[in-house]
DNA sequence: ACATCATTTAACCAAACGGTTGAGTATCGT
DNA sequence: ACGATACTCAACCGTTTGGTTAAATGATGT
């Protein structure tokens, strides 16, 4: 179910902690340990934070001697892009619509 | 900051009843209690729902007679979208240059 | 004025969240 | 073999979430 993936997906992004970590992420794989550093946050929460992201399909960890690497997983942001891309094109549409509307009456009084 | 508006957008986002609600909407405007029907929720929780959904920007709720009609808030989409395109156009980037790569050299072993 | 309809607010509940600390589990260096 | 390193897991804690019901608000129709 892409729902459910969709929960998961959005509540990970959904969190200031979790986003800084994939921005950390974009500039190369890391290990737990150097992840957990510019947070004041315990080594256990970020590990809880990596959880959330990998059960989201957003992350994966793989055991890197007695390190952990982590490393972001391109593509799983696909189906909320997806998602919000159904919306925003939506809008787009309707606001074209009244754009051109507007225009052919000339009516641009308020708003 | 919008950083906080990242938050409450996604976390909004974040729940199945809540996306269902904005499916809904961008049908057209819509009553809380029309809102609440196709849902086995009570009138309350929905209620609810349209709260985190007002909070995050998402929907606007005006009073109409005794009623209070619902809309989407077009727009308000805009950050959460540019946080995800940053994420993947990143890496749609990465993945091309590979592609060259892979492409120059003609090396499809593995991976 | 009164009852009704549409909705919010309040009080409550169980479950989940984000955090902590402390113990447990591999792995590495010596 | 041993201690240090890099984590994860388990237990706990206060807060937030998503839901419920019941009472409160506020406009409508008669």
């Amino acid at each position: 179910m892409v729902e459910q993936s969709l929960d998961r997906v959005f509540h990970a992004l959904a969190d200031p902690t979790r986003r800084a970590i994939l921005d950390r992420l974009r500039e190369g794989e890391a290990t737990v340990g150097c992840l957990s550093e510019p947070f004041p946050l315990s080594f256990a929460a970020v590990s809880k934070h990596l959880g959330v992201l990998e059960r989201a399909g957003l992350v994966t960890r793989e055991p890197r001697g007695r390190a952990r690497m982590c490393r972001i997983n391109p593509g799983a942001l696909n189906d909320a892009r997806a998602w919000l891309e159904i919306h925003e094109r939506f809008w787009s549409e309707r606001l074209n619509a009244l754009d051109q509307l507007v225009g052919a009456g000339s009516n641009t009084k308020d708003l």
